[in-house]
DNA sequence: TCGATATATATACAGTGTATATTTGACGAG
DNA sequence: CTCGTCAAATATACACTGTATATATATCGA
């Protein structure tokens, strides 16, 4: 009898697998070390392989980026407009810090996934139910998108275990001229005693926002 | 008599002129179409030849957002916190049009120019001045600068001129099903009739920000 | 005038994405 | 069972990348 198509070496590749493998590779070494080969190695297979199943490395990127829109919570759920907006930004930031590389990318890309249309979609929703124009709303979910990717960017770049983080203010410390810039100086200083809360400051910054928005103060 | 060591074929390259070339590069033709080997033949020299003058294309465009950071204007002059921190988004803004690349960049790389630690060291004392903590400082500028680098990353990956922008949104109308995607249908039909200006939308979210901020709401 | 030194160049290498041509294997029809 | 067909995997090759290393050369101080 033949063996089974599933334990050949023959159809055995799909875009799922090989969007998996990305996403693995590019989480946990980084999105610089993703190559067409070294993913190919990864999935037993040479690197053209995948040009049938992927279009090229820039649509592979898309989809990646597709997936990652995906695990962010859409604001379907019940409640007041604002605490759907605070739990899909929310959702978002964890996405990022799972995905460190992903931010960058979407935010520098138009991507037309359907995970992504249907967040977009989710959230001007929300917003409309609430009361707010199609230009508000547009106005609002640009204002709380900047804020949750520039912060998320800004925290990414940051060592954010507590240890190394108060390790690399110390290791810069004495590279900053006190004379010259002060307030940084002693900001560093500050930086080192103190503790760092990713989410209560990303929440500081979201909440100024939330609870300045309403369906009638803009334009 | 020998030539002017001016209009020779020596001592003519410095890494001031190789930053200008690569910025123009990079503002024109686009970050990703830079490499050594083309700044090179803008500069009538081989590639090989700067790196007696750069460590290696990372500093390189170290050097670079260094100098867009130059741009920035620093938050010195007398008047409210609030309108010199917002003078500093704006020209940031600014910045970041002229030099398209710099956003993506800046926020993914630990830079430690003398501009960069100016402006910071700059914005730190603006609030300190103001009454902040240097913990609210921090959080401050770190809502404010979120907001300006996510804004701005959101809006350069748009069309940014008026015909240009009704017409990508006319373009992809007819690839959002109404019948899934019913808001974001229906917004983009919006975006077509409207208008957009930046700079109001920019201002919309940072006020949000801006006017929720004071010396004793965060501890 | 003569090293010494700094700077420009030449060459080479490992790595990249991917176009093109070829081989391979599974499956349906006779 | 034996084909032909067709999709998928592979092999090869090309232009391009950053840059290590070795070499050549022009300028300046003694």
């Amino acid at each position: 009898m033949p063996t089974s198509s599933k334990s050949d070496k023959r159809r055995t590749l799909t875009s799922a697998k090989i969007i998996e493998a990305a996403l693995t590779i590019a989480d946990t070494q980084g999105i610089e070390t993703l190559s067409m080969r070294k993913l190919a190695t990864a999935l037993n297979v040479t690197a053209m392989s995948m040009y049938n199943h992927v279009a090229n490395k820039d649509d592979l990127l898309s989809l990646m980026l597709d997936h990652v829109v995906s695990e962010f919570e859409l604001p379907n759920k019940d409640g007041p407009w604002q605490d759907m907006l605070r739990r899909r930004a929310h959702s978002m930031r964890r996405a990022f810090l799972r995905h460190p590389w992903a931010p960058t990318l979407l935010i520098s890309t138009i991507t037309n996934g359907s995970h992504t249309m249907q967040d977009t979609n989710a959230t001007l929703g929300c917003l409309i139910n609430a009361g707010f124009s199609y230009a508000a709303a547009d106005w609002a979910r640009n204002a709380i998108d900047s804020h949750t990717f520039g912060y998320t960017m800004q925290e990414l770049n940051f060592p954010v275990e507590p240890d190394k983080y108060k390790a690399a203010a110390a290791h810069y410390l004495p590279e900053i001229d006190k004379d010259k810039y002060p307030y940084l100086h002693s900001a560093t200083e500050v930086l080192i005693k103190g503790e760092y809360d990713g989410i209560t400051q990303f929440d500081f910054g979201l909440d100024l926002i939330l609870s300045g928005l309403s369906p009638d103060n803009s334009q």
